[in-house]
RNA sequence: GGAGAGGUUCCCGAGUGGCUAAAGGGGACGGGCUGUAAACCCGUUGGCGUACGCCUACGGAGGUUCGAAUCCUCCCCUCUCCA
């Protein structure tokens, strides 16, 4: 960072505000980056198991925007609020965490977000560093600095509150926690998603009352999972993770609609957002096929996650399997028993994974979802002769089957 | 603590003694169309060596009945209103 003189603060603005839901405020944080020094980011994290996927990623992205202008970003692990668990609604009290199980978890987020951040420029803290020796008068101390009445204008507690639903003391002390861990690190902006604007807002109150100049917030929009309308999410299935094979990770991309990649594009991709400006024009006018865009757009990811070569691969191998309908050159291979010298087909594909249940195999035999070696079966009673069979189920399941 | 309402197949939600494996919608899946998508159209949506048939299913356990998701008893859980 020495000797490499800041951007301009308004050519930086420019680069922070791409995709940004919402920014407090815009006129303080610009006056900050005109001070051109080095702005302390702050972004906390859930020391629960973490399995990153694209939605987390759109946070990691903008940290990793704040370091390539030369910002400082500390990556705040919440080992210590995770004791808590944020109180989004119903969800029960979080049993604590060993010290082992959050060294894991810390040991995973490295791994992942170093994908995106760098390395050398990345602060990582855990937040029981300083909560875990906060004596009880200081921690009262803290308590004093909210009422009651404006943390209940948050949105959750506010309606359970109104609904007469319990709400549990130590549930206040959330995002108090949070908040002063702003105060502990003086940050300058804190980054979080949209739903977590009432705590970062804390924070901003938290480190005026502790005389400091308040953070300014940086709100990103929750990415929207592959269907288009819900948050990504693992539980909701909707979510590309960055481990994923780059084959799936490829297909999935590419089954993204029209709108969403666009979506994508903003908050994923690294295009220059004149660039991107470009793209969501020629779209447009149609001088832009969504197609090849789509697949620039999964390349770009892959090849984030997997290398050159594998985005590279996986490329060639979904216009072998898509666009011409061939026999992907990967797929399960599953070992089965031919006890009777014949084995009936929706028994074959139960056994290979093709199909949940024996009655839904004949289901898709009849509705013409299922080929054999490519072609088309008919009769939900076919029976195999033992030997080795390729079988699929629509265009995306594939199996081989070979006699154990 | 008192008074009501309700728990149905993946989800929502009809159904008040047989015609109900259970309407309708959503989702999901398969087919068509296409750009590999979206939208749209059609179809499927409990399990089982497989038409037939059998088994399992309407919060749980019993009971009434030739026959219950539907009636009775007890229990568990959720919600609303009052205090």
């Amino acid at each position: 960072m020495i000797g490499i003189p800041m951007m301009d603060a308004t050519r930086q603005m420019d680069i922070i505000k791409r995709g940004v839901s919402e920014i407090i405020s815009e006129a303080e944080l610009l006056d900050k980056l005109k001070k051109g020094r080095p702005l302390k980011i702050k972004a906390g994290f859930d020391p629960t198991a973490p399995d990153i996927h694209l939605g987390h990623t759109v946070l990691l992205e903008k940290m990793r925007q704040f370091q390539d202008l030369g910002h400082e970003v500390i990556f705040l692990i919440g080992d210590f609020t995770g004791m808590i668990g944020d109180p989004s609604g119903k969800s029960e009290t979080r049993k604590p965490l060993t010290m082992d199980q959050v060294a894991a978890n810390a040991a995973t987020y490295k791994e992942q977000i170093y994908k995106i951040l760098d390395r050398e420029k990345t602060r990582i803290e855990f937040n029981s560093r300083w909560m875990g020796r906060l004596s009880s008068g200081e921690m009262i101390r803290l308590a004093s600095q909210y009422t009651v009445a404006r943390m209940l204008e948050r949105e959750d507690f506010k309606t359970r509150f109104q609904s007469q639903s319990p709400i549990s003391i130590h549930e206040f002390m959330y995002p108090l926690i949070q908040g002063y861990d702003s105060v502990e690190l003086k940050a300058d902006v804190e980054l979080g998603g949209t739903d977590q604007k009432f705590n970062l807002i804390v924070g901003r109150e938290l480190q005026k009352a502790y005389g400091m100049e308040p953070q300014n917030i940086v709100l990103m929009p929750l990415l929207e999972g592959l269907d288009g309308v819900k948050k990504m999410s693992k539980s909701l299935g909707n979510y590309i993770g960055i481990e994923e094979e780059p084959f799936q990770m490829f297909g999935k991309v590419m089954s993204v609609t029209d709108t969403l990649m666009l979506r994508y594009y903003e908050l994923l991709s690294h295009i220059s957002n004149e660039a991107l400006r470009q793209l969501q024009e020629g779209i447009k006018n149609g001088s832009v096929h969504p197609m090849r865009a789509k697949e620039a757009l999964a390349s770009e990811l892959v090849e984030r996650y997997h290398g050159k070569d594998k985005a590279e691969a996986a490329k060639a191998e979904f216009a072998r399997v898509f666009k011409e309908r061939e026999v992907p050159e990967d797929m399960p291979v599953v070992k089965l028993e031919w006890d009777e010298g014949r084995l009936w087909i929706p028994k074959a594909m139960k056994a290979a994974g093709l199909a949940p249940s024996t009655s839904e195999a004949q289901r898709l035999i009849k509705q013409g979802g299922v080929k054999v070696n490519g072609e088309k079966v008919s009769d939900p009673a076919e029976k195999l002769q033992k030997g080795e069979y390729v079988i699929s189920v629509g265009r995306r399941k594939y199996a081989r089957i070979i006699p154990a």
